[in-house]
RNA sequence: GCGGGUGUAGCUCAGUUGGUUAGAGCGCCGGCCUGUCACGCCGGAGGUCGCGGGUUCAAGUCCCGUCACUCGCGCCA
């Protein structure tokens, strides 16, 4: 007989009836009987129940051992009786009643409970990770994950893509996030960055003719932390030659539909072929942010026209100073009371805006102070435009374009979760298009890039050289499920002269792009295919599968909000040796007050 | 860097307008119980009420500061 298991403990069942069986697995649950002693015994696959009565020699041993005690228990299987079989177990038609029982690691007492499914601090979980990953909910989620990603490997190879590796220990790159950078050894003063992702080498493969590049590629970016956001996570990074937005939006969709059609259960996912592409000024109006949550009906409105003159005076000001006013709709809202409204109002202050207008209606009776000032004919005019019922409230969003289209999709979320109007049961994605290619940053006074610089812009060197800059769009693209940015990608600009007019506009020279991005540049000029991609984010979806909320919920060993791993102790201050080999000397920060 | 929330037993939490010895469930320790599966019953141990300061005859409770965790803003092309 094999010295830990003839079964696993999900295995078996009654036509096992009569063998002599060896289990291994983890004390889950004790209950005794005084007379009959009943042990759960766990392992990755399932629980099996172990049985003993007092004339047992196990008895005594089996009682005194903790639970999370590891044992390896020898017995035979029986059926239990129809009145003691558990359906809610797979293994609940049979027992193994102890024969010889082997302690393999003895549990001392817990931090923290494995068996039930409580709420625990987060801090305690993280530190005692292996523990908390031995929980029904956090072993499935992991298994999830492995599970997805081994999917999206197999749709990315059906669509044609071939899996690469690229370094870890690579070059800093000039734009973008804050890079981890490690010390060299070898050439003093000089560091490694950790790629943010893979996006150099992704773009040379394809000047190295592979046509189509796929990775898991890990990625690192040193900045603070969300509960979507960690300082490493993965990426199913890939990269098209030849390839239009569309072909990329083509290539994409059945790998993610297929993904979450097979993983979501019950919920419904749109289907591939049927992404929406909102452009992006669009988003921004009717959503109030780039990344916008579909399950959600509201559509937020622009009325700024029929503010130009009101008898609300706040409102008209605003207009005057060339700000705007959009208005969210609270549909059947006539049966809140006016707290539901003030609340609104005072979300909204305490999200650090001016505050939330809102117009109550109730059987087509207007009421709240806009209504009056403004003029009930004209709310009348306003509602009629709108397609808005008699029953249907009315937030207002007003200020500089920028804040009121914040305020408004920020709003536009709140009402929708309030009134309980987000759609459950489904992933909706969507693709937001049309980027802009430069935008005006009012700190440093200046036009400079909006998102990617190594972006194509639309028109190509045309337009770069006859349009407003502010009015060329890029081919640039994020895609989005449930309000979640799941990637943003592009069609990448592989031409040098377009690549130097763009950073001409935005302030950089022929020199400065040179030395920047030197071996990029000199690639592109021995030829290279047009190209583009994306990198959809690994965690946030599996995330988004496992209906979790924070990335943390899907990562074996994650980081907590501050980057430290409680686990390994991580980081940690390194022995004054390995510092002097790398030639590094640590400064301390002063101390605060 | 900034703002919100939380902080009471190993864990989850209750604790009234400030008022005697700070409670419950789970877990732990001991005892009882031969069919449970979140087994049940009896008993016990376990507390710097995050920390520091203040107000008060009296602070878990009120005030100020601070720390930890967490959510968000900034940041993340």
């Amino acid at each position: 007989m094999h010295s830990y298991r003839t079964h696993n403990c999900s295995a078996l069942r009654k036509a096992q009836m009569g063998e002599t069986v060896r289990l291994s697995g983890w004390i889950h649950r004790t209950r005794d009987h005084g007379g009959v002693l009943f042990v759960d015994l766990r392992d990755h696959f399932g629980i099996t129940q172990i049985v003993a009565d007092t004339d047992n020699p196990c008895f005594a041993e089996l009682d005194r051992l903790r639970t999370e005690s590891v044992i390896t228990v020898t017995g035979e299987v029986l059926a239990r009786s129809d009145e003691t079989v558990n359906p809610n177990l797979p293994t609940g038609e049979i027992e193994v009643v102890a024969r010889e029982v082997t302690v393999q690691s003895e549990a001392a007492e817990l931090p923290m409970p494995v068996a039930g499914e409580a709420e625990y601090p987060e801090d305690i979980r993280l530190r005692y990770r292996f523990l908390d990953l031995r929980r029904d909910k956090m072993h499935a989620n992991i298994i999830l994950r492995s599970a997805v990603i081994t999917s999206l490997r197999k749709r990315m190879v059906e669509q044609g893509f071939t899996e690469f590796q690229t370094p870890i220990l690579t070059a800093s790159s000039p734009e973008g996030a804050r890079d981890f950078l490690v010390p060299s050894r070898m050439h003093p003063g000089n560091f490694y960055a950790l790629p943010q992702a893979p996006q150099m080498f992704k773009q040379m493969l394809m000047m190295s003719g592979f046509d189509r590049y796929f990775q898991i590629a890990p990625c690192f970016r040193d900045e603070d932390l969300r509960a979507d956001r960690s300082l490493e996570f993965y990426q199913l990074d890939f990269e098209m030659s030849f390839v239009t937005q569309e072909d990329v939006f083509q290539a994409l969709e059945p790998v993610l539909a297929g993904c979450f059609e097979e993983f979501s259960g019950d919920k419904t996912v749109t289907p591939s072929g049927e992404f929406p592409r909102i452009p992006y000024a669009e988003a921004m109006l009717k959503y109030g942010t780039d990344k916008p949550d579909l399950r959600n009906p509201l559509i937020i409105n622009d009325v700024t026209s029929h503010f130009e003159q009101s008898g609300f005076g706040l409102f008209e000001r605003i207009v005057g100073g060339g700000g705007c006013v959009r208005v969210i709709p609270a549909p059947n809202t006539n049966e809140k009371s006016r707290k539901f409204f003030d609340d609104m109002n005072n979300w909204a202050r305490g999200e650090g805006f001016a505050g939330l207008g809102y117009v109550t209606r109730k059987g087509g009776e207007f009421g709240g102070p806009i209504a009056k000032n403004h003029g009930l004919e004209r709310m009348e005019e306003l509602y009629n435009e709108l397609g808005l019922g008699p029953d249907d409230g009315l937030f207002f969003a007003a200020g500089k374009e920028k804040d009121a289209a914040k305020l408004a999709g920020a709003a536009r979320t709140q009402i929708g979760e309030q009134l309980g109007l987000i759609e459950q049961g489904c992933f909706k994605f969507c693709w937001i298009v049309d980027f802009p290619m430069f935008e005006y940053d009012e700190d440093a006074k200046k036009i400079d890039f909006s998102h990617n610089p190594f972006s194509m812009p639309q028109g190509e060197m045309e337009a770069l050289e006859t349009m407003d800059p502010l009015e060329i769009k890029a081919w640039q693209y994020d895609i989005v499920c449930n309000g979640y940015e799941l990637s943003s990608g592009a069609i990448r600009n592989h031409r040098p002269d377009i690549m130097y007019k763009a950073f001409e506009i935005a302030g950089y020279s022929q020199e400065d792009v040179d030395h920047e991005f030197s071996g990029m540049i000199e690639a592109f000029k021995l030829g290279a295919p047009p190209h583009g991609g994306s990198a959809p984010g690994i965690d946030r979806i599996v995330m988004l599968l496992a209906g979790e909320e924070a990335i943390r919920e899907v990562i074996a060993f994650p980081m907590n909000q501050k980057g430290e791993d409680l686990m390994m102790g991580a980081p940690s201050q390194p022995d004054f040796k390995q510092l002097r080999e790398l030639h590094v000397r640590v400064v301390e920060p002063p101390k605060q007050g």
